[in-house]
DNA sequence: TCCAATACTGTAGAAATATACAGTGATTGA
DNA sequence: TCAATCACTGTATATTTCTACAGTATTGGA
């Protein structure tokens, strides 16, 4: 699958999120309510472009007529309201939900949070311990390519994928951790690349509590 | 579900495999065709049925806009292996597993957590802070009256429930917060009675993070 | 015996939807 | 500096799709 622009994840992952809420594909012009566009071209053009790149498939003619095509892994397993595949570990410029990533699956109804989470990953380091996200946790993700600020987030820088707090100020974003012993990280978008893989959503502590 | 006729069972069929093959709920136009029939009205006749009798749900206006309605979960959220209850409002005397205690049953398979709970308790204020154990957790405990130094116990003092790190040493017994704003609970095992209703061995967060 | 539900045919119109065409402006790699 | 891609606006239209209305025939209760 080609690389996608970060509107066009936007868009996939509206898509995706209207499939398993809705039970429909959304049309061309849901997508241009949602995303506040003016025309119905914009939506057409971004369907397009996700068509071309491999993402989905259109069926001409049809009404709705949308399909999701790469990973077939979360789009089966949104059907699978009963398991959370959980990601393992997180290997250079591959999408954090790609088949290989996956290292199991919990059985866990997702329907347990508010709002429902595409996966797990496992926190790593203390940097959010005063929001109660501990190392060996497993923190529930809803895929998204936005965030709003304050949200905790697991975003992607390279190659490190890090849970920090969002803040975003123009161009300028601030990961914030939970923990003043760690720094702040600060990107400018007009010279580094930030990918958002998704917004915190909920947390599973499996493990008895050692001490601290 | 009201039972289905013979021939709604057909249709409702039909629209599960469109649903699984295509990924996309059909057309009253596709029924049609799939059945033979030729009229329009002969699938929507049936698609209203289904409707009625609470298979499906018809979204007015929205084009194949029909959701299946499979109720699996609530049926089967009586108990077992597969469900945890949450253990509610604790009165006095009660025992806090007492079946009136119970406020509602996740549907969450215990094996998850090691050791297994035997029920959840939400938590209330701050004093778990620092073991990442926040106000509105759902905390997995497992029933034990006897606890080693260290753990994370749910306690009881008369009619308060408490969730502390349990420390004894001879009959001096101190229940120890996870934060400096609040003071370690100290008793006296000769003078006064404790009751531990169970230890921590897991934890849930359900809801998204706000700003702490 | 009448009523409601089932299972259809046939027609028509309104609303929802996809899609073509003609643009604008910004960005990016060759 | 050119061509291609991106991300859109705006208009128009054919097609798809839903839905209403008017029927026919059969079946199983109350």
């Amino acid at each position: 699958m080609d690389p996608l622009t970060s509107r066009q994840t936007e868009i996939l992952d509206f898509i995706r999120r209207q499939i398993a809420e809705q039970g429909l594909p959304p049309t061309r012009a849901e997508i241009v309510n949602a995303f506040g566009f003016r025309s119905l071209t914009a939506a057409d053009d971004h369907l397009r472009a996700l068509a071309r790149k491999g993402a989905i498939e259109l069926r001409p003619g049809a009404s709705r007529g949308i399909r999701l095509l790469d990973e077939p892994t979360l789009a089966a397993a949104a059907n699978d309201e009963d398991s959370l595949p959980l990601v393992g570990k997180v290997a250079a410029g591959v999408p954090i939900t790609a088949i290989e990533q996956i290292e199991s699956w919990y059985r866990l109804d997702r329907h347990l949070f508010h709002p429902q989470p595409d996966f797990l990953l496992r926190v790593q380091g203390w940097s959010m311990r005063d929001a109660g996200i501990l190392p060996g946790d497993l923190l529930a993700v809803q895929r998204t390519a936005i965030a709003e600020n304050g949200q905790i987030v697991v975003a992607r820088l390279g190659d490190e994928v890090t849970v920090k707090r969002f803040q975003r100020r123009g161009e300028q974003v601030q990961l914030l951790p939970a923990n003043p012993d760690f720094t702040p990280i600060r990107i400018d978008l007009r010279r580094e690349e930030l990918a958002i893989e998704g917004r915190a959503v909920g947390l599973l502590r499996t493990g008895g509590f050692v001490l601290a």
